[in-house]
DNA sequence: GATGAATGAGCATTCATTCAT
DNA sequence: CATGAATGAATGCTCATTCAT
């Protein structure tokens, strides 16, 4: 067995970081909070990570990797499209703490952190653009590309994220949110998918 | 009467806090920072505001005002669809900074602060669900609604966000971008809307 | 009528500086927390008042002078000795913020304030001292006045100051409380002066 | 192993602190003056200590402990009165700062802190109250400890902090004081205490 | 691998005080 | 007399990080 004592503790900072991070966000969450939360001393997390911002940065890898990994098979099936989506949905779900990491840090200006596009082109190239030759045209690829990222890729994003407080807020139920919003973005995004 | 005008100062902090916050974060954005880029005192900051949350209430209750003030008007119009977006995107884009704070302080899981969703009901509420009768199915209002954030509100608002950073990635210039979201967002959103 | 608006603001700032020195103590009231409690702009105390310590001083020296006018009236009487007591004690109870600030102060080991020793010494002196003649013994004088200060005089202010705590902490009514106290004071000081 | 030895570092904090407290009051004796004159970066006293408070309760707890060890074997002793009172005052007058600190803190109307009144308790039953029944009469228990703790036990505080400027004040030399009051609390109180 | 102890720099906030009006 | 606005200096406290063991 591979897994040594300190990979389990890296793991186990991983995690908790993952949580603080989307709870309060990157700067808001300090080491000593996750230290303590962890049950591991804070010079610990030091021995494992460089610093606060490889974390994160260590946080971000893996997602992208699990992305990858996860997409390949999806495309084979051929299950009806909103199953299929439904599946992607509780995969991202369960990835809501990172997704919501990604996007807070990637919408500060100042920052130069290009993850959620690199996660953005893999998923938007592995489920279609493969299949496309835009090789003639940089204009239909880009307004595809932006086509993808605007109404598919970002809408999802944002539902995973805000699901459960757009819940609260208008009182609605998890699986009527859910049935809804596939609805919606099935009828405005996919089904008006440019070729 | 004191010494300078102290409306203006406010208004001062108020500006470099917005553009500060938006580039770093809330929590990143010292007061100390501000009031340096600001020129003020830093405890002239606290003269003019209880804590640094207000700070941010306050840069997100002149938004709501602002959103609402604009709203109105733009129904009556009978512009071309793609025209009046256009305008609206404009407003936006220069609100920026402010909607980006907005996005990332509503992301984090432990703060509560609903302005994202009151400012989403007013600006949907204005546009359209006054004018449509849903009084006799929460259900079909609750769809209208989860399709009208998601695939309409989201989608715009994350554009403003992230188009700079879009076009950096993906080397677009700023004509095209606009275009292809339009275009997109027009066929995918707006051509499929509820009724 | 002398007594202007002015007089009255005064006043005001001298009763809650009073109250609030008590309270937390001279560092920890504020000049803001005493200009909101009086309702009094910060900068208005200023006008009134040189600086801070001054609040202080001008509360000392008030005390000072009135117990110079009190005490003259007492000794005439021939009322009986814990008759006197009792009037004394409601007296000094009226004043209690005062004493607890003036033994606060005189317990800070760096500071030099000799108001708590001055009016030590006239209640001292006005009471007896003038009576007796100690030209011819330094000595006798010293024991009388150590007798005086440490077993009558500080008794008796410390009494004032911790009653309502000593009635919480040991569960025994005012009346009882004052009771005892006299009993005590008499039978221990008064009844062992030194002539 | 640790750099250094924590135990030293936060003996050698509550000790200037214990200094600076009495010298000039807790609110005005400030953490960056504590740190500067224990030769300690500030953030080291953060974490040997939670907060400020923290501090001072933890000298206070010291001291309960230092009071409770040294009481019993007192009792033991058949030593002539005087000579107890002298080396009780040698003892107490060793934690001057402290019991300066205790009193100022005490006297804030609206603070709660019973560490006078728990000391007190102890000391007086010890010495005294535990030889003697009182159960059957409330009465006659909360007299007798009325007079041990303001005939008593607070003149006696109130010697060993008011000792050196009452000498400065009055031009008397240590060694009278302190057989002064001796003699003075010697006829005044023990003489006259409650069987 | 892990940790107790320590730190310089920085944080949000509050202070007593000033001054133009 | 009184005040709104402003400020330099300080406050208690926390931060990410280091290091000897």
């Amino acid at each position: 067995m591979p897994k040594t004592d300190g990979y389990l503790t890296k793991e186990k900072i991983l995690n908790v970081a993952e949580k603080l991070f989307s709870e309060v966000g990157y700067d808001a969450a300090s080491i000593g909070a996750i230290s303590k939360a962890a049950g591991i001393n804070k010079a610990t997390i030091y021995y494992h990570f460089k610093d606060k911002q490889s974390i994160m940065h260590s946080l971000f890898s893996n997602m992208i990797e699990q992305m990858n990994k996860r997409i390949m098979p999806a495309k084979d099936s051929d299950l009806d499209l909103k199953i299929k989506l439904k599946k992607e949905l509780d995969f991202l779900r369960r990835k809501k703490d990172l997704i919501s990491i990604l996007l807070m840090e990637s919408m500060k200006t100042n920052i130069k952190d290009d993850s959620l596009f690199k996660i953005a082109y893999t998923e938007i190239y592995n489920e279609k653009l493969q299949r496309t030759d835009f090789s003639n045209s940089k204009e239909k690829k880009d307004l595809y590309f932006v086509h993808e990222f605007f109404t598919g890729f970002i809408p999802i994003l944002n539902f995973v994220v805000f699901e459960e407080k757009y819940r609260e807020f208008f009182h609605i139920d998890e699986d009527s949110i859910i049935e809804h919003f596939i609805d919606a973005i099935t009828r405005s995004h996919f089904n008006t998918h440019i070729e």
